[in-house]
DNA sequence: GAAATAGTGTCTATAAGACAGTATTTT
DNA sequence: AAAATACTGTCTTATAGACACTATTTC
């Protein structure tokens, strides 16, 4: 039964691999290379291999190796995304992802895109709406969550790390209370006697994830 | 390249079906009727029908339409699951969806098994997994949402729906506080003159949710 | 020392919780 | 009237934000 053809669907994974480039979130795109959609930009994405996968964040992982040639130490799945006509191909299933990555992540990349995700161009098949469903559950996430560190080349200043989330939030934050939260998080660690040097004021302390925190993201019971 | 065997993948969908009995979370069961896991108590799933379903989401109203009887106002989907092994027949994905419904709504239900969520025997594939991510989702979002009035019979009353968050919460909310939040999120709205009455103490106002919060969640940017 | 930003102390404002009082029903 | 629970007013406590002050660097 499951091999009559009612049942055939395409199954497929996608990844919404942002970082954050001069102060803006970027999205990286692909042109693709083959039809359907052949030359339009499209999130780095392919199939299932139900040889080789053990699943579909480990497709999502094969997949950003093999097209963006890079590993992704926070992959979140996001939602599905399916129906008749996302895929010209046919009836398909999407199971999309969510990649952070500092900048520094993306220069052993080849060929991705950079895109600031405020101007997009038209995508291919529903590229669209999942970017868009990622970009509000990453900003909601980060509304309570320690995401944005994942976007923080380690080691940090505390400065840095409200800066990020102020250009994922689109909002400034009360430094006061970003310091209190960050500490109430208890994710960081300060690196003892080592300052952010260099530039014309007082050096500022820098800070690591602590590794209890790599994986896992920390929670705020209240917000920021 | 779609049709390969590399590429064959089974696609499902499983609803966990949540529902509040005797100030307890409930979920519903089925036992399966026919291998793998025949007689074995399981969430009710079927296979994705690409011919008819516009979508995962149709798929799972589908199937509770045809397994349970029952069409739930909320639905909503909580994550994909997927590998080689979580299905004998093969390599598989299974979009989970979660449903709430007032106990009502199950009563024009056949064949369903209501158990309390904290006692529930072993599942077929891995719906307990699937499970344990519905109550988390459930508990979680509880804590900022209006998400509990899916639970609740409307019309209801204001200490009614505290007694259905404390039981999805697990813990006693303040009353005052309680009242201050429903009143922030502004989802419901007081039945003129209609009092909840027989009771032996003063009668309750009843509440519905207002009609642009029927299908939507309201969200509070602080808690409970 | 001027400029710049890091980091902190403290006051104020807002939100959550405690508590007690009043209101309205049944028996 | 007693009992029970609904509802509300108000005080206390906890949290968030504003603001200003000190600290430490480069030029």
């Amino acid at each position: 039964m499951p091999s009559t053809e009612q049942h055939h669907v395409i199954c497929t994974v996608d990844v919404v691999l942002l970082t954050l480039l001069h102060g803006a979130l970027h999205v990286a795109l692909l042109p693709r290379d083959k039809a359907p959609f052949a030359g339009v930009l499209a999130l780095p994405g392919g199939y299932v291999h139900a040889q080789e996968d053990a699943g579909t964040q480990a497709s999502a992982a094969r997949v950003l190796q093999a097209k963006a040639g890079l590993v992704s130490p926070y992959l979140e799945q996001l939602a599905t995304f399916s129906g008749p006509a996302r895929d010209p191909r046919g009836w398909s299933v999407s199971v999309a992802y969510c990649a952070l990555v500092p900048p520094s992540v993306l220069e052993q990349s080849r060929g991705l895109q950079l895109l600031p995700v405020q101007n997009v161009p038209a995508l291919a098949f529903d590229h669209a709406d999942i970017l868009a469903t990622a970009l509000e559950r990453v900003r909601s996430k980060s509304l309570y969550s320690s995401l944005p560190v994942h976007l923080c080349a380690q080691p940090f200043t505390l400065p840095q790390l409200q800066s990020v989330y102020e250009a994922v939030l689109g909002e400034t934050l009360n430094k006061v209370s970003f310091r209190r939260k960050m500490e109430e998080l208890g994710m960081l660690e300060a690196l003892p006697g080592q300052l952010q040097t260099g530039a014309a004021h007082r050096p500022a302390q820098l800070y690591r994830v602590r590794a209890a925190f790599r994986q896992q993201l920390s929670l705020s019971a209240r917000g920021l």
